[in-house]
DNA sequence: AATTTACGTCAGCCATGTTGACGCATATGC
DNA sequence: GCATATGCGTCAACATGGCTGACGTAAATT
């Protein structure tokens, strides 16, 4: 390879594939720093209470899809079930959340937040809120769909279905 | 609060705060859910060498500015140094890092890849890059540039110029 | 010469993932 | 109606990768 510095004296197929592996290690770059800047708020706030990330997760999906079973949420999740266990024992203990059997099939444990859980919850979305506003706002609305797509674009397309099902608006509720 | 389902009756003040949480929550799974597959195939990898994401995040960065000292790679890293210095001994077990004393300030360590190490990582990078081209190449240039944007301000300005540096060109080397 | 800085290291702990095995209630298919 | 499959709970053991605290050493700085 030639010397990096020398871009001029590099012949055309090669330069264009170093400038598309400077791109493509940018992205990987921001995604880590974007995410990891993302969240830390939320760890702090979590800390607080002695909850992890992990607990931040199962909270924060059973927020979006109220109801879900719990096979739901390990396909969102993609951990064990024994992980979750531990994850779901530690917010049940502390009133967060409950189960209720399902409706349509007896078998299943449809996952819910108590208003304590939804608190906290709202509580560790206002966490990621704030910089994602900001982050939004400087960019403007056509960075925002680029964002979209682009991350969409990740996801293997069999996948999708799974996490655009977080999109639908939710059954109508009443909290009046 | 109102039926989710009926926004044409909803104050505007209310719809909008709405749809703006509805676009958050969206960039926040995204965010989640890009990253996730996006380092799935390198952990693959990574098992089958008895490595985890920790020595990947290593060897990236190593990879990325080699002859780092290790206070730059705790930095990026922001972790604490028994952490790394766990991750860096088995890198250097391996024979896939090596250290060199600093020159300016011999109390550094400065940090590089072996052959060996250079290779692992490259197909590491490979595992992302793959995934990373197609959304790219899906998205087109503009979407890249506001995934690149909005990423970018949700890192805390006073950190940004940690993660710039890693795209500046690197001084010369000479491979051949 | 005193202090600060960059790094190494020992020891123990915690959060969160894993595998494997087994049990029970309910749903489903023949 | 009975066999089987599915959804979930649970016990036990282990791996990874974070953390804190304490202490040491060499080199740079003041």
């Amino acid at each position: 390879m030639a010397d990096v510095n020398s871009l001029h004296r590099l012949p055309v197929g090669a330069s264009a594939q170093f400038l598309r592996e400077a791109e493509i290690r940018r992205g990987i770059e921001l995604l880590y720093f974007g995410y990891s800047n993302m969240v830390k708020g939320a760890d702090v706030h979590l800390a607080t209470q002695g909850l992890g990330r992990a607990h931040h997760r199962a909270l924060y999906f059973i927020a979006r899809r109220p109801g879900m079973p719990i096979g739901d949420l390990l396909a969102l999740l993609n951990i064990t079930k024994q992980s979750l266990s531990r994850v779901l024992g530690d917010l049940q203990e502390r009133g967060l959340v409950v189960q209720a059997v399902g409706t349509r099939d007896r078998r299943q444990r449809m996952l819910s937040l108590t208003p304590a859980g939804a608190t906290l919850e709202t509580e560790l979305f206002e966490c990621l809120r704030d910089g994602v506003t900001r982050a939004y706002g400087h960019a403007g609305q056509t960075a925002v769909t680029g964002f979209w797509t682009v991350l969409t674009g990740l996801i293997p397309p069999e996948d999708r279905p799974l996490v655009e099902a977080l999109q639908q608006p939710l059954p109508a509720r009443r909290t009046a």
